[in-house]
DNA sequence: ACCTGAACACCGTTCAAGT
DNA sequence: ACCTGAACACCGTTCAAGT
């Protein structure tokens, strides 16, 4: 992706085995990701990628959580933050963002799943997480912007990891129609609130959808401020 | 670890061996899930829980995907919905369910994750659905109920699974101390929104926060109409 | 119809031993 | 210091064969 690394070892020919690094295992692991999806990248597939065993993998990285990570802060590192200091409403830019960050994850959206469970904590999370910042302190007190940021973050990611691994799971398709289907067959005498919505409950995350999510977000943020500490706010 | 195990074959004794059936095995994963974690409820565990073979249990569970949707839903089957039909004010009995099933997907966070994945459809979370829309019928309209439960639902269930996994998670605390770390030694130069926060970004999601999120997702709904559809609506 | 053993094709991680 | 093979302790799922 960078530039043609110049054949480091080679003792003769050879693809180049290009010595392990930390970000050469980052980037091969990308490389099967995006080949054959998350679910491939393993220690194992990985060094065999390498050419090497899995064992010596765990000199550069901790375990496979770690790798998750390192891969999601690299792709975060790709973001175009440039709304942040751009011109115009400040809610715009702000949705701008968020769009592309759940646009990254919705292309690999095992990885968003990843994120949920291990917080990411690289440059590329924490330029993005700089960035909203900056967004909100036109809008909000620091305050509330720290938990506001947390919000909006964690929406777009949770969102981006349901919608994905959906689409692949189960056979795609299949658990909508089990859902559709006992919605059509629920007696509306058991469900009745469901039954009145009938199909229109499943209409689905689509762009409408985050966007409304967003902007109910907002507005919610904007309305809503952070509870008085009521014990002591220094108590760990 | 649990009891000593009395003489397990034993043609003429025996606790039982109560002939499976998907409710037996469902009840079984919950057991095993309770004592040693989600991680532990594999088919061959499971098998060897239930005195049979792991092969055995695909008569009644499709996958293990399957399996976690039906743990789930049992659980859910479980909540109480009582402040769906109490008397008082809408909002506040809105926000007691949900926290009520934060509460259940707390206890087993790794299930809360497995249901962004699989969205659940059995009977405990259909209830579940209408009880909440019967609560936002007082409040808003019907299409807009509709998108609202789904972003509620969404909201919390990933809190649920972003915290409980956490806890959990990478030797507990140690993940936190790495960010806390980045920060502290964070230039303010380069990210200096993050570093004017501090600490105060990571103070975490308690109560205090999760009762905030609901209240801005709420205000943010009551606020926010659901955009006209554009192209037609019943476009495939 | 239900149940089983055995097999297939994998995993993450550790560790003693090599270079 | 880094790398490796081999081992440990597991997985999900399928399938032919039994009852």
């Amino acid at each position: 992706m960078t530039s043609g690394k110049p054949a480091p070892i080679s003792r003769r020919e050879r693809p180049a085995k290009p010595a392990l690094t930390r970000e050469g295992i980052v980037e091969a692991a990308l490389e099967v990701m995006r080949a054959e999806g998350l679910g491939r990248v393993t220690m194992r597939r990985l060094a065999q990628q390498l050419d090497t065993g899995a064992a010596s993998l765990y000199v550069y990285v901790r375990n496979t959580a770690e790798l998750h990570a390192l891969m999601l802060d690299e792709l975060l590192a790709g973001l175009d933050l440039s709304p942040v200091t751009a011109e115009g409403n400040w809610r715009d830019r702000l949705v701008t963002v968020l769009w592309s960050y759940v646009r990254v994850l919705t292309e690999h959206p095992e990885l968003a799943q990843s994120a949920l469970v291990t917080r990411p904590s690289g440059p590329g999370y924490l330029n993005l997480v700089d960035g909203l910042l900056a967004l909100l302190d036109a809008g909000v007190s620091a305050d509330r912007a720290s938990w506001a940021v947390d919000l909006l973050l964690h929406f777009a990611t949770s969102t981006a990891a349901e919608q994905g691994t959906r689409q692949r799971a189960i056979d795609a398709g299949e658990e909508e129609d089990r859902l559709a289907e006992t919605i059509a067959s629920t007696s509306a005498a058991r469900y009745p609130h469901i039954a009145a919505l009938g199909l229109d409950l499943l209409s689905g995350p689509g762009p409408d959808r985050l966007t409304w999510g967003f902007n109910v977000l907002i507005s919610g943020i904007l309305q809503t401020p952070r509870p008085a500490p009521d014990t002591a706010p220094g108590s760990a």
